[in-house]
DNA sequence: TTGATTGCAAAGTGTTTGCAACTAG
DNA sequence: CTAGTTGCAAACACTTTGCAATCAA
């Protein structure tokens, strides 16, 4: 079964208080930066945990690379994602997944997935 | 200046042909069963050149690869793709784009880009 | 002729796996 | 005690780069 360690506390921990979405490379930067080291493995293999428990989410950098972020809710959303500041809002998406739902229907899909990022420039970014 | 080789005409012609969205390995496969060999960098290259021409969507399967294909509607869309065979289907996506800059206004943003691709099983797939 | 293009090998990036040592329950 | 977890090193999958040879214009 799963066992609660120092590690996995302190992975979470970093998700907790972090706005951004973070590469599991960055996550372990953080945590080394911090004195408490973590093997990168483990940071993999953590994340990869927490995302099937769906405590985290999960979007694909434009290299390929998987993003994590610890969101505020348990429903499914989407993000509207600033490349500046990396920063991300969770936004209501009833009407993406209307538009998704209908679209697949339309020509005998039965959908099983989507994804959806938005990205742009945050007010504060944008104005400088 | 841009230069027409026999590698690059032939890259196309597969693209032409493919109704899926394939990887630059696959493609690199299918032209070497062909008989007429091209170099895994050239297709990389190629596939490079013809996505920042506008000529060949791509979009990034679940293992970080990039996938390409020769889309017929030469203005913005987005996809229904089959997971079972990979088949895709270009979909009209006015309301998701509404949607888009209708949540990007409401929190501020200045949208620049957006991911969006559907995911199901096609009717085919599906019955059987 | 000559600069663009090719293709090999090597390097790079992000992630996963094998396995022995460690540790929470 | 003992099964889950860790962390290193090595393996992996995909992509890019260095560079000399080649080729289209």
């Amino acid at each position: 079964m799963k066992r609660s360690t120092r590690q996995r506390a302190e992975i979470l921990e970093v998700l907790e208080t972090s706005p951004v979405f973070s590469t599991a490379q960055e996550l372990h930067a953080v945590l080394r930066d911090r004195g408490s080291s973590v093997g990168l493995t483990t940071v993999y293999r953590n994340l990869q945990a927490l995302v099937d428990e769906d405590v985290v989410d999960v979007v694909l950098g434009t290299r390929g690379e998987s993003m994590f972020r610890k969101c505020a809710r348990d429903t499914h959303h989407h993000h509207l994602v600033c490349t500046r500041c990396r920063r991300s809002v969770e936004v209501d998406s009833s009407d993406l997944e209307r538009w998704a739902d209908a679209t697949a229907r339309e020509h005998g899909f039965t959908i099983l997935d989507h994804v959806a990022e938005l990205f742009g420039l945050c007010q504060t970014c944008a104005t400088r």
